[in-house]
DNA sequence: GTAATTTGTTACGTCGTTGAACAAATTGCC
DNA sequence: GGCAATTTGTTCAACGACGTAACAAATTAC
């Protein structure tokens, strides 16, 4: 009887060449399309027969198409055949649940909307927000994807969500503690559902986001400023989870354990500074707890608080510069605790960036211990790209996209 | 010409599967020594005659060793013929820098003492130093390991260090900024050096240590407790370093930027909390600046605090306890951050493990987000098992046993 | 002493990449 | 218009490595 437990060890059988080439394939197809065979046998470094065998058996399987042949390349011979990938096939339904309001997109394989974002009041109560989502998810797919097949929906919420069971652990601006809302809105639609936190989900986004310009090489962090502080960690490649889907949970490191009480119950947490709810009571002048915690049904809303400062309101302006304060030392913290390559940044705070970008840098270099790590890039997200959405999407369309348990 | 790089992206060639496989049975013997070709091809689940020509390649590349029979088992059948790693063909040397007394070990391959610990006085100056380091290897091979060659030195200290360069870019308590000291010792002593900073070292070690009881899966930290707080990653198996090879740094997280001023210029730093000079400050009530920056050749040494606390001392106590509140509240921060399925402690402040674990565990607590993070396993490492010469030892010895740039 | 059992080796089949040859398609040039 | 050059995509034999199964070796049970 053997000592080891053979379940954790994955040795390579003879189809593992094959399953390692063809997700290749398919990544590289995806991230540089339109492409042809001949340049993926370049990139890859294997004989071109090689390339046609993956290609051929993943256009049987419906994932890649043939497109045109390219017309534009001046270069003599004979022209390459365009391969895409094959993302109308299916829809991906991404749902981002928020405090007072929440959000529909109907999307394809490639995370590209296919429809306009649908609004909706969000209701606390699991089984009347199924119904709404589901009655929302009909009529989208009636109206711009009829008789397509759906992969999924992706949810994501401000709160921790368990791995193995997909409740709601903790959801402290939703008010919900150890919910479940996967399954009620599966047997609503009957589609498969995907629940995660928003922070990871937009890192995932972010590394799954096709970007022609960067090889999108190196360990980066997604922090999102919201009602909540969402933090999702990326670690060569791959989202970080922990032993219980709660890594990345930056929001919750303090600044000081002396300072404010924070939703969570500790005190001085990050997020007690920077939320949206914090910027707010700083302009208002007003405890924190006196604000909506969504700081919109507040008799000023986050939005209107970044516009005034980007328009040189000095209350404002003062109110944003602290959260700025806040907001970069707490950088200083993932700085130091991963020293990523850079740090995605999305939120409301970033509709005045430009009048912040230097105090938050400026504290981020107080509390970093090198010279070169103070360099960190600062990359950020504006809400029109809706970066939320953009990783419910992705939780379930890239899925779709990789092998069982391959790299 | 392609618009990718080839060199990012690792298609799987012909060799892939068996240079995977390779190391698998590498690290399996590795880890689980003696064992049989029959146990190794159970616990991978590949056939018998394949573990067979990977074994005896090894034993071809000198890699492997066939050891006796097993004469203990009671089943019938043939005994398995036992395997085990080739550990001594070669010795590793493992250097220990600390403030004022650094260590030398020699061991095996596999880590394992040869010979016992030399201590010296730490000089500052690097080509001094390099020379004295030298003549105790020197001795120490001649004595020990008379023919035997060396694979190298692997030496921790407690400071960052620049990944391309192996330059100490910055060790607080030694008083060093940018200095080089691999090229001193490399050229004193002929051999390859590397260098590392010794939290992440004494991570490298708990992840290559050979547990018998533990599979050794899921993520964990490393958190050394001395002169300063040095702390290790380990993400899906592999130490986590960062762009700058600097990533760990939860030392200088703060705890409370109003907090006292830290060795690194910030304040409050959860270091200037828990470090050793910081508990004798709190027992002699003096301020940090008056206790030395190594906590011994003060009036009082860290290792008789901890003593008098587990003697039942009130004062050591009363200033053990605090330590310990800090430690547990920074050791919230690493949970909430990265949420580790274990995190090991290093340091004398082990010595007293048993009064203070309550305590660093209610703290842990206080700030962990749910019910089920808070019960994360906390593992003590005593100073006897000198978890950082380990560590140096696997610097050197680890890389021995993988193959170029597989898993 | 023979049957049963386990270990380690060997031979053959299958899968997948490598490399080269070949057909297809297109441009440049006379 | 026609031929050479060039690039793309396919096909096929060769090689490497795992899977299966049969076999020899070694040991215990009965």
């Amino acid at each position: 009887m053997p000592r080891i437990d053979p379940s954790t060890v994955r040795v390579a059988t003879r189809g593992t060449s094959r399953a390692i080439n063809r997700q290749i394939v398919l990544d590289l197809v995806r991230a540089h399309q339109p492409i042809s065979r001949a340049d993926l046998a370049r990139a890859m470094n294997v004989a071109r027969g090689a390339v046609t065998t993956l290609v051929n058996r993943l256009i049987d399987e419906d994932l890649l198409v043939e497109g045109a042949t390219d017309s534009s390349t001046t270069q003599r011979g004979r022209k390459p055949t365009f391969l895409h990938v094959n993302a109308s096939r299916r829809v991906v339904v991404a749902v981002d649940l928020r405090v007072s309001e929440s959000y529909v997109l109907l999307a394809d394989l490639m995370g590209r909307p296919v429809a306009d974002v649908v609004a909706f009041e969000t209701l606390r109560e699991p089984r009347a927000l199924a119904r709404r989502i589901a009655k929302i998810i009909d009529a989208l797919r009636e109206a711009h994807a009829p008789g397509l097949g759906c992969e999924g929906v992706g949810v994501v919420v401000p709160g921790m969500v368990d791995r193995a069971t997909s409740r709601v652990i903790n959801a402290p601006t939703l008010g919900w503690k150890d919910r479940d809302i996967r399954t009620p809105i599966a047997t609503a639609t009957g589609l498969p559902v995907q629940i995660e936190n928003s922070g990871r989900a937009c890192a995932l986004a972010q590394l799954w986001a096709v970007r022609k310009e960067l090889p999108s090489r190196g360990d980066f962090v997604f922090v999102s400023v919201s009602d909540g502080l969402g933090v999702g960690v990326v670690v060569n490649g791959e989202v970080l989870r922990g032993r219980h889907n709660i890594a990345g949970e930056f929001g919750h490191v303090p600044l000081s354990i002396d300072g404010p009480i924070c939703a969570c119950g500790a005190t001085g947490c990050w997020e007690a500074y920077v939320s949206n709810r914090a910027t707010v009571a700083r302009y208002l002048r007003r405890p924190v707890d006196h604000i909506a915690v969504d700081a919109t049904t507040a008799p000023v809303s986050i939005a209107e608080v970044m516009a005034a400062a980007q328009a040189g309101d000095a209350r404002a302006m003062a109110a944003v510069q602290t959260t700025a304060r806040y907001l970069g030392l707490g950088l200083g913290s993932i700085v130091n605790a991963l020293d990523p390559d850079r740090v995605y940044i999305g939120g409301e705070l970033t509709l005045a960036w430009d009048v912040i970008a230097d105090t938050v840098r400026s504290a981020l270099s107080e509390r970093v211990l090198t010279q070169a790590a103070t360099r960190v890039e600062l990359l950020v997200v504006p809400p029109q790209e809706s970066p939320r959405l953009l990783g419910a999407a992705a939780l379930v369309a890239a899925p779709a996209f990789s092998s069982t348990g391959v790299a």
